[in-house]
RNA sequence: GCGGGAGUGCCGGAGCGGCCAAACGGACACGGCUUAGGACCGUGUGGCUUAGUGCCUACGCAGGUUCAAAUCCUGUCUCCCGCACCA
């Protein structure tokens, strides 16, 4: 996800979320990938325009300013984009294409303007986006977010509801928790529409409503206060002057702060009836606040006995209750209830449903009602349209032209872009673009006249619900891309970013996607086939934020240790998608690390390598690339430690592993790997080389068992020494026992290769006597088959290959050893030596 | 209320049915190297025990499935996140 531009310095948690990217775009690369790995700035916004004021500068000076500032901190941390297809959202070759995407969609009757109740931040000067309000307060400046009424512009991304949520069954590379939120977000719930007559008029009030098998149940029916139809209702009636009242007071409240089922339930009735389709009862109808406009019809059928706000309400106003649904198991007085009964039952009172499930009930009572022409069965969502257009300047010019005379026009394609005046004077008072009259003052497109221009901008999500197409050709000015090359390289294979955008860039730039295949634009579905979200970094127990002061910034770590130990500890610390808490300490371990690679580079090289230095070192490829493909890149690194440990303990190590360790390093520390590359004798870069690749008839697990046999034996050793304090030992002699049912392992591990039912193994092998076996060989099955042959025999079957075994022993004692057959020793040292294990005995 | 995720050693964190008393790093302790070392190398850090071993107790808590559980299932507690008077 590309950034907006601040002009700070870096922190270690930008540092870690673009590094993430950056590690995974080298690696493919290195495997000989064509990696479209580009950077961009989303570059208008308010923050600038806000600054521009405060500062009395121009918005395009601070964000231009700003860009500099982090692509100079992004170059330093090592990112390895490619520069050249660098986008700016905020200039005309830019947004000049929202615009074109605008009058697109206006065609299709996708952008339309409307009167809407609309959420309206303050602080911010505009309009917002239901997506853009969260908890009631401005995504962007936490202000409260009131409600107005204005005319304003939207994308009908609520088109798009059910293709947006059937998308999200194929996001298969996508978080869970981003794809539930989504479908959240989107809402959808299948019920009935039932259409309730007014008392004294032909008029029908429709509702919505998932319960029609409560339907004989209904009392009262309530609207939304601030439905238009209200007033209507109420107009000239001795009602009106109290339900304005209450409007007023409600409208005062703003919905946004009416939280929840904390807040009392209040409500007026309003003078007017409507009739009980099923029964033909009169129906008080009320206002109250616990009505939503925005969902539904923006009114309800109440049902008190069966529904706990509607209970409540009841209660309240003292409106009657009617049970119309029994519970099987107790008895149920309307008198005496507490509380609604919500749970499943048999309806009663329902004339001819009497005694029905429920259940069952809500498909028959809508088909009853389909029949009579009383309702339908409908889907609801919650999903709002998108309200894209915003009253600041800094945003692309929202393309329209008002003419007295011929009304909306919008502007003909061959007059794009509407470009943003660039004298405009900021006095922080309403959008100054209404102001810039050269602007405004155009003539009609169509009949010439004197008209005047949308002075609206849009929301910056628009910038962002494209800009990865314009990544495929940045410097096309014909079109907004070239669609053989968005062919070519979209979607986008890997995308990373913050949870943050869940239901706001995610969303609308899957909404774009769907909407520009039906323009017949691109020809694929959904926009990011994997998704990334990365943890957070936090510092002192919250997000490591400069709102919050906790940063560690990129310079500081940069000079103190050079920024790939950033990089390193940043990986290491855990796995990328946890949040993970910054640690001086931690850093330091990463920088020790990257210093003793370095070191190796004085080690003694040699030319013939071993079938332990072959071993691990295939192992080694084999895991890191594995757990780079995973995005584990702290297993990754851990893997790497390992390899390094290992060369460091050894006393001669060949150029080959080495040049392959400074391959493996090099998408996590580019920079040390680059000077470990040049002084290995090459001249090109490291990064371009090719990824290694691993040999699986190199990794030999039983090289491996010796590896660790001569580990443990040199681990024997030193406790002997140590007990029998023994400093230089002048000789060591080692008694290794006869084959002690080896045989028999061998045998059982046949098996256990070719089964994984390992209770029948277990039967098996107690029939032939191996109880003393199982022990060993059970713990050791793992689901993995190339880990299987796990036996760890140190019979001097096995010690007859190991020709390094003496050596790596005598160099770590610096002494002679002697390897003695036990059956051969004396008898009473032969009995020292158990099976399974050497013995030692020190002079 | 609905939905998503997490609880592991002194700490950060791996592991997600079997080489697990648990990777790797940090911290601490001891030893080595050294004029010195906050550098480097080695060893150790649940309890008891053996020369090499073995046993017990452990992965929030309580049960269960399995030859075998930190890992699977059920319940429960705590924490984090998203949506939330959605009819």
């Amino acid at each position: 996800m590309f950034p907006y531009p601040s002009s700070s310095s870096l922190h270690m948690g930008h540092a870690r979320n673009y590094a993430i990217g950056d590690v995974y775009a080298r690696f493919k690369r290195m495997q000989g990938f064509n990696v479209l790995y580009p950077m961009g700035y989303d570059a208008f916004g308010l923050p600038a325009e806000n600054a521009a004021i405060k500062t009395n500068s121009y918005p395009k000076k601070f964000t231009e300013d700003a860009i500099k500032i982090f692509s100079k901190q992004q170059k330093e941390l090592g990112l390895s984009y490619d520069w050249d297809r660098m986008i700016t959202t905020c200039y005309p070759e830019y947004y000049k294409w929202n615009q074109w995407f605008f009058l697109k969609l206006f065609e299709k009757g996708l952008a339309y303007k409307k009167k809407a109740p609309v959420n309206w931040c303050e602080k911010c000067g505009t309009v917002l986006a239901n997506e853009q309000v969260v908890d009631g307060k401005c995504w962007r400046c936490h202000n409260e977010v009131s409600i107005k009424q204005l005319e304003q512009w939207f994308f009908k991304i609520t088109a798009y509801a059910e293709k947006l949520l059937k998308g999200i069954d194929q996001l298969e590379g996508w978080p869970e928790r981003v794809k539930t939120m989504q479908q959240n977000w989107i809402g959808k719930s299948e019920g009935t529409m039932v259409n309730f007559k007014m008392k004294d008029s032909d008029e029908i009030i429709p509702i919505f409503t998932t319960r029609p098998d409560t339907l004989y149940g209904v009392t009262f029916m309530v609207y939304a206060p601030e439905h238009p139809k209200v007033i209507e209702l109420v107009n000239g009636t001795e009602y009106e002057r109290k339900v304005k009242d209450f409007i007023a007071k409600v409208l005062v409240q703003e919905r946004f702060s009416r939280t929840a089922e904390e807040q009392e339930k209040e409500g007026m009735f309003i003078g007017k009836y409507a009739i009980n389709p099923l029964t033909g009862d009169e129906i008080p109808i009320y206002i109250a606040n616990f009505v939503l406009l925005e969902y539904g019809t923006g009114a309800i059928m109440a049902v008190p006995a069966h529904d706990q706000r509607d209970f409540e309400f009841a209660k309240k106003y003292s409106i009657p209750i009617k049970i119309v649904i029994h519970p099987t198991s107790y008895d149920l007085h309307a008198e005496k209830m507490s509380r609604a009964y919500v749970e499943d039952g048999v309806l009663v009172n329902s004339e001819k449903f009497n005694g029905r499930n429920n259940r069952e009930a809500i498909e028959e009572i809508t088909k009853y009602l389909k029949e009579k022409g009383l309702g339908e069965k409908t889907v609801q969502y919650k999903l709002r349209d998108w309200l894209i257009s915003r009253q600041r300047y800094w945003g692309t010019p929202i393309p329209v032209i008002y003419c007295d005379k011929c009304g909306m026009v919008p502007v003909p394609e061959k007059d794009l872009p509407v470009k943003l005046p660039e004298d405009v004077r900021f006095t922080g008072e309403g959008n100054p673009l209404a102001k810039v009259n050269k602007f405004v003052n155009v003539k009609c497109p169509e009949c010439k006249n004197e008209a005047r221009r949308e002075t609206d901008t849009m929301d910056t999500f628009v910038d962002s619900s494209w800009y990865f197409l314009r990544y495929c050709s940045p410097k096309e000015n014909k079109k907004p891309f070239d669609p053989k090359k968005v062919k070519y390289w979209m979607p986008v294979d890997q995308y990373i970013g913050g949870v943050e955008h869940a239901v706001m860039h995610l969303l609308y730039a899957r909404f774009f996607i769907k909407a520009l295949k039906d323009l017949k634009l691109v020809s694929f579905d959904e926009p990011f086939t994997r998704l990334f979200n990365q943890g957070m970094l936090h510092k002192g127990g919250f997000v490591m934020s400069k709102s919050r002061g906790n940063v560690v910034t990129q310079d500081e770590i940069a000079a103190k240790y050079g920024i790939d130990t950033a990089r390193i500890f940043l990986l290491f610390v855990a796995s990328p998608e946890k949040d993970v808490e910054w640690s001086d300490q931690g850093v330091e371990g990463g920088y020790r690390f990257l210093n003793k690679v370095y070191r190796l580079l004085e080690k003694k090289k040699t030319a013939k390598t071993s079938k332990r230095l072959q071993n691990k070192t295939h192992k080694t490829i084999k895991d890191v690339t594995q757990y780079i493909d995973e995005f584990k890149f702290n297993l990754a690194l851990i893997s790497i430690m390992g390899f390094t440990d290992y060369l460091s303990s050894e006393e001669e190590i060949t150029k080959e592993s080495l040049e392959i360790l400074t391959k493996l390093l090099s998408p996590f520390a580019p920079h040390l790997a680059e000077e470990m590359w040049e002084k290995l004798g090459h001249k090109n870069f490291v990064s371009s080389e090719k990824w290694p690749k691993h040999d699986d008839k190199k990794i030999d697990l039983k090289v491996e068992a010796e590896e660790e046999m001569i580990r443990q034996t040199i681990a024997d050793i030193r406790n002997i020494l140590e007990l029998a304090k023994i400093g230089q030992p002048k000789k060591l002699e080692l008694f290794v026992s006869e084959q002690w049912k080896y045989e028999a392992f061998k045998k059982i591990q046949k098996e256990l290769e070719t089964t994984r039912n390992i209770g029948e193994i277990i039967k098996k092998a107690l029939v032939k006597g191996h109880e003393q076996d199982i022990s060993r060989i059970v713990p050791r099955v793992v689901k993995d088959p190339s880990k299987m042959p796990r036996i760890i025999t140190s019979q001097q079957e096995e010690l007859k290959t190991l020709e390094e075994f003496r050596a790596v022993i005598e160099r770590e004692f610096k002494t002679r050893l002697v390897v003695i057959k036990a059956e051969e020793s004396k008898e009473h040292k032969a009995k020292l030596a158990m099976p399974g294990k050497p013995a030692i005995l020190a002079e």
